[in-house]
DNA sequence: AGCACGCCGACT
DNA sequence: GTCGGCGTGCTC
């Protein structure tokens, strides 16, 4: 034994953290510390003037002949709590790998900003006085669990069969309309879950979604056994949530998107709840899919995944079709209310049909449901004598007339003015709204039935706390006959005394450049429509339409997702697109309208120049809103038929791409997008 | 991304 | 004379 030897110089520790890859700061930093860290331990680390938060991902011994570890930094301190555990580190590293971000980046994306404020000492106490929670236990189902009908106890079988077999199990899609029970297989599912000692993960499209779920959740296992994570909580609220879960006392976690990344050390199962639903794409910072992360997340643990919906995304339509996952249909409204009867309606705007039918309900003690997808009074302002129009002097967009707060408003930047008096152009008196948005609907229905109590639901009317909630339950209490509204009235509320649902010309989506439009409008009016007669029926569904032949009308005519899906995947098979071809999609901003198309050529012609799985290469086009906030954006296709091709090259490219950023000044961002949502 | 440093316009 | 605008550069 050697005695004389100095010292070892301590350990050279990799740890992960949130460096953007344009920050030129690529991979794991390595620091010093005196002892090993265990891979998943997170740090406070030393960033330039700052101190960040970090996750160890691996540690070597540095030896004295190892010059290199006196330069490196110490960590500053080990934070107390229990390592991230194998199966979180690699589903963060598939999620880095494949959306081409830092690892950091993804990694600190998905832990709580709460803990990267606190330090040791009010961590330690946070942990000592949160309350302790039950272990999970037998008595899963409560009395209260209703009876199952063989459907739904179909998809609980099945489900119970991938739970007791340790083999990678393949996703479930629960295909059922609104009403249908998807909720009841889930908690059936949590219950079988929590039976067996495991977490359960439960991912909902939107905030406003949690509250009820958490209800029902809460009401059969408990409250104390399940927290929720989504952006509305505080910090602390929600740092307190994700260390229960990290800590394997929350046995049920429910929430948006975010929670997909969550610590979930016992995770028996993942369910995935209108897993169409396009917030589950993540569209800044690193973009991602929730719902796919989620898939993956199951199939790494090998654990069952739920992914329920309607009107399935046509991925996962497709891949049911192709055996991928397995397909359970829920085909029966529950409490036996009929799916309401549709009908299509040419004309335009409030018409006397409509009035009337609104009337006759109205009169009926029941209420209305009027969607028109476009917030404020008029989307444009108009001079009757020059060619003025209520343009954004900082984005290709116009702005938005809102009466009630007399401003013109950009809904893309924010810019916002008061509507002036006479046209800024011509100085005529004579400048009128164009088109029609829902604030001049509620006007235009209020003035036409002047008994009628009319209700405006959207983003505008909804954005102070608890608006919401307090105009749903004027709505459930009766103190409404119409409710106008956008999309948001789609989503989720139950309203019971609906008996009429109309969709004002929803046509403009129909021919969107977006390929995914369709797919969403079918979505959105089939939603609406499980809004009508849910406990009466005799709903009505009216859609106003200038094109009742369009096939996507006409299945939704016959309530026929099945043959809308098969349409669609023949046309996206056709024209190449997704789930038939895979898509990523790179992004750029822009002081100058030019900077950002010639970064993106330059981008392009590299691509083509590495490329050697014959990939497509498109050339770059400029977004559909083409400036916002004085800002140029550009966006550039690649397209592969498969995605493992895509994925090779998409790793030797980016590093040209960073290059090009640092040399084309005058680009202000940039990003690329694996599976974009939409080009 | 943060957060600095660094050099030019309107104000206590 | 300073306060502050955002250009440019760095972070194990």
């Amino acid at each position: 034994m050697n005695f004389s030897s100095s010292p070892a110089k301590g350990w050279c520790v990799q740890v992960a953290v949130a460096t953007p890859q344009h920050a030129g700061l690529q991979g794991l930093l390595d620091y010093r510390h005196p002892t090993a860290l265990q891979p998943g331990s997170l740090v406070r680390v030393p960033l330039g003037r700052r101190e960040v938060l970090g996750v160890v991902w691996g540690a070597a011994e540095a030896g004295e002949a190892d010059e290199a570890a006196v330069e490196l930094r110490e960590v500053i301190a080990l934070l107390p709590l229990p390592a991230l555990d194998p199966a979180w580190r690699r589903l963060v590293a598939f999620a880095a790998d494949y959306y081409q971000r830092n690892l950091g980046e993804f990694a600190l994306q998905a832990l709580p900003i709460g803990l990267q404020a606190v330090d040791a000492g009010q961590l330690e106490r946070r942990m000592r006085k949160a309350k302790p929670r039950l272990r999970s236990g037998a008595e899963a189902i409560t009395p209260s669990a209703p009876e199952l009908n063989a459907a739904q106890r179909a998809a609980v079988a099945a489900l119970v069969e991938q739970l007791d077999r340790d083999a990678a199990p393949e996703p479930l899609l629960l295909w059922g309309v609104t009403g249908s029970g998807k909720t009841e297989v889930y908690l059936h599912a949590a219950a079988e879950a929590l039976a067996r000692g495991r977490q359960v993960l439960v991912l909902v499209p939107e905030i406003n979604l949690t509250p009820q779920l958490e209800a029902r959740f809460a009401a059969r296992f408990g409250a104390e056994r399940t927290v929720t994570l989504h952006s509305g909580l505080t910090p602390a609220r929600r740092l307190a949530n994700w260390l229960a879960a990290h800590r394997g006392e929350a046995e049920l976690v429910l929430g948006t998107r975010l929670a997909a990344l969550a610590s979930l050390p016992r995770l028996g199962l993942v369910v995935v709840d209108e897993e169409h639903d396009a917030s589950f794409k993540a569209q800044d910072g690193a973009r991602h899919s929730a719902r796919d992360l989620a898939v993956v997340r199951a199939a790494q643990a090998r654990v069952p995944v739920l992914l329920g919906s309607a009107t399935p995304s046509l991925e996962s339509w497709h891949n049911a079709l192709q055996g991928r996952y397995r397909r359970i249909d829920l085909p029966e409204r529950i409490g036996a209310a009929p799916m309401p009867r549709l009908r299509l309606m040419e004309g335009e705007g409030l018409n006397a049909a409509l009035l009337a039918a609104i009337e006759e309900r109205r009169q009926r003690g029941e209420q209305s449901l009027v969607l028109l997808n476009r917030r404020g009074y008029a989307p444009v302002l108009q001079c009757g004598a020059c060619a003025w129009k209520s343009g954004c002097p900082h984005c290709t967009a116009w702005r938005v007339f809102h009466k009630g707060e007399r401003l013109l408003r950009c809904h893309h930047c924010g810019f916002a003015e008061p509507v002036p008096r006479r046209c800024p152009d011509c100085g005529n008196a004579d400048i009128s709204p164009l088109g029609r948005g829902t604030e001049r609907l509620a006007e235009q229905l209020l003035e036409a039935l002047p008994a009628a109590r009319v209700l405006r639901l959207d983003a505008d009317t909804t954005k102070a706390v608890g608006s919401l909630e307090a105009q749903l339950a004027q709505v459930h209490a009766g103190e409404v006959d119409v409710i106008v509204g956008t999309q948001m009235i789609a989503k989720g509320h139950d309203f019971r005394r609906v008996s009429l649902v109309l969709a004002l010309n929803p046509d403009s989506q129909l021919y969107s450049s977006d390929f995914r439009a369709p797919e969403r409008l079918f979505a959105l009016l089939l939603q609406v429509a499980g809004r009508a007669g849910r406990a009466g029926g005799g709903g009505e569904v009216w859609i106003q339409t200038g094109q009742p032949k369009h096939p996507l009308y006409q299945a939704l005519l016959r309530q026929d997702y099945a043959g809308f899906a098969a349409q669609q995947l023949d046309e996206r098979q056709a024209a190449g697109l997704p789930p038939f071809t895979h898509l990523a999609l790179l992004r750029a901003d822009s002081r100058e309208e030019a900077q950002g198309s010639e970064f993106l050529a330059a981008c392009a012609a590299a691509g083509r120049q590495l490329d050697d799985a014959g990939l497509s290469w498109y050339p770059p086009v400029p977004h559909p809103i083409a400036k916002v906030a004085n800002q140029w954006r550009w966006q550039m296709l690649v397209e592969s038929p498969q995605r493992a091709r895509l994925q090779r090259v998409l790793k030797v490219w980016l590093p040209e791409v960073l290059q090009l950023a640092r040399q084309h000044r005058g680009v202000l961002r940039w990003a690329i997008d694996v599976d974009p949502a939409g080009i």
